[in-house]
DNA sequence: TCCAATTACTTAGCATGCTAACTATTATAT
DNA sequence: ATATAATAGTTAGCATGCTAAGTAATTGGA
C-alpha cells in the first residue's frame, strides 16, 4: 500500500501529537457519553482499570495499570471516595497498603459505564480492520519501550 | 499474523490509554534530549509547527496545525515571546490577527532543536517498519474522525 | 448607515498529568 | 538490635490541555 511516499513521513513527530490529540479526543467522547454518572475521565478511568483488575488491588498496582504515577492516582481516588464509589481499606499484613474495592453503588455504576463505553468503542473503532488495530496497538506497545529507553538514555541513568 | 486473540481485543478502551502514556513519553523523551535549550514540551511543540507552517501565520492557523484550542496556544505564545524566540505582528488587514514570526535567535534555536529531534525521532521509531508506521499513522487519522462523530453525536449537534 | 453577529485573541479558572519532598511502615545490613 | 534503605501513600505546586466569558475589530443585514 505504500508505493508513493509514505505518509507517516510527512508526520515528523507529529504522530506523536497524532496520538495526544486522539487520546483526548476518545476521552473526550467516553466523557460526553457517561455525563449522566457524574464521572469525569480520570475517575471513569480509574473505575474500567479497577474492574480489569482484581479488586482488592493496592494503589500501587492500579497506578501502574493506568501508567500513571502514584500522586495522579491518589487524587482520582479520594474524588472516587467522596462518591462513594470505593473504598480504601488499609491491608493487614503490611500497614503501608492500602486496597481498594467498588462500593455496592460502586458496582452498579460500574456496569452502566461498562455497556455505554462498549457501545462508545464500536463507533471509535469503525471503518479500523481487527488487522490494522492490532498493528497499532503492537506498535504502540514497541514504541512506548522505545521512549522509555530514550529516557533512562538522556537522562544519563545506569 | 492474528491466528490467536488479537492482541488489542485484549485491551478494552486501553489503546486509548495506550496513545496517551505513548504521547507523554515521547515528549518526556525529546524533552529530556532538547533540555540544554531551555524549552518545554509546548514550547518545542509550537516550534516544530510553525517551522512547518510558513512564518507570518496567524496564531489560528497555528493552533489548528496544532490541534489545540487558542487559549492553550495563547500561554505558549506568550512564554515564546518572553524568551525572544519569536515576535507576534499585528496584521495590516486584520487588526483583530497576530501573524508569527522566529526572531533571529529563534531561528538559530530552531536548527539546533530539529536536529536533536532528528535523533531523538530515529530512537523513537527505532524497530518499526514503514508499513507499521504507516498503518498507525492512518489509523489514527481514522480514529481521529470517529472520534470527533462520536463528540457530535453525544452533544446533540445539529 | 448602523446595530447584531462573527471572528481573533485574551483572561480566568478547572482537570489531570508530573516531580519533589514528607510521613509512616517495612526490610536490610552491620 | 538498631540504624539505614526502600516502599506505599500523601501533599504541594507546576505544565498543558480545556471551557466560559470578555474585548476589539470586522462583516452583514435591516
Amino acid at each position: 500500500m505504500s508505493s508513493t511516499i509514505p505518509f507517516h513521513e510527512t508526520l515528523d513527530l507529529t504522530l506523536c501529537g497524532s496520538m495526544g490529540r486522539v487520546h483526548r479526543l476518545c476521552r473526550d467522547a467516553v466523557t460526553l457519553a457517561v455525563e449522566p454518572l457524574g464521572l469525569t475521565q480520570s475517575r471513569w478511568t480509574v473505575m474500567i482499570h479497577l474492574f480489569h483488575l482484581n479488586q482488592g488491588c493496592t494503589q500501587q498496582e492500579l497506578a501502574h495499570s493506568l501508567g500513571i504515577e502514584m500522586p495522579s492516582l491518589t487524587r482520582t481516588i479520594k474524588q472516587l471516595e467522596q462518591q462513594q464509589i470505593i473504598v480504601r481499606e488499609a491491608d493487614a499484613e503490611d500497614k503501608r497498603s492500602k486496597r481498594l474495592y467498588f462500593t455496592e453503588q460502586g458496582l452498579n455504576l460500574l456496569e452502566t459505564l461498562r455497556v455505554i463505553i462498549a457501545d462508545v468503542k464500536q463507533n471509535l473503532y469503525a471503518d479500523l480492520t481487527t488487522n490494522q488495530l492490532d498493528t497499532m496497538a503492537h506498535g504502540l506497545v514497541q514504541m512506548e519501550k522505545n521512549a522509555r529507553q530514550c529516557i533512562n538514555h538522556y537522562s544519563g541513568d545506569k
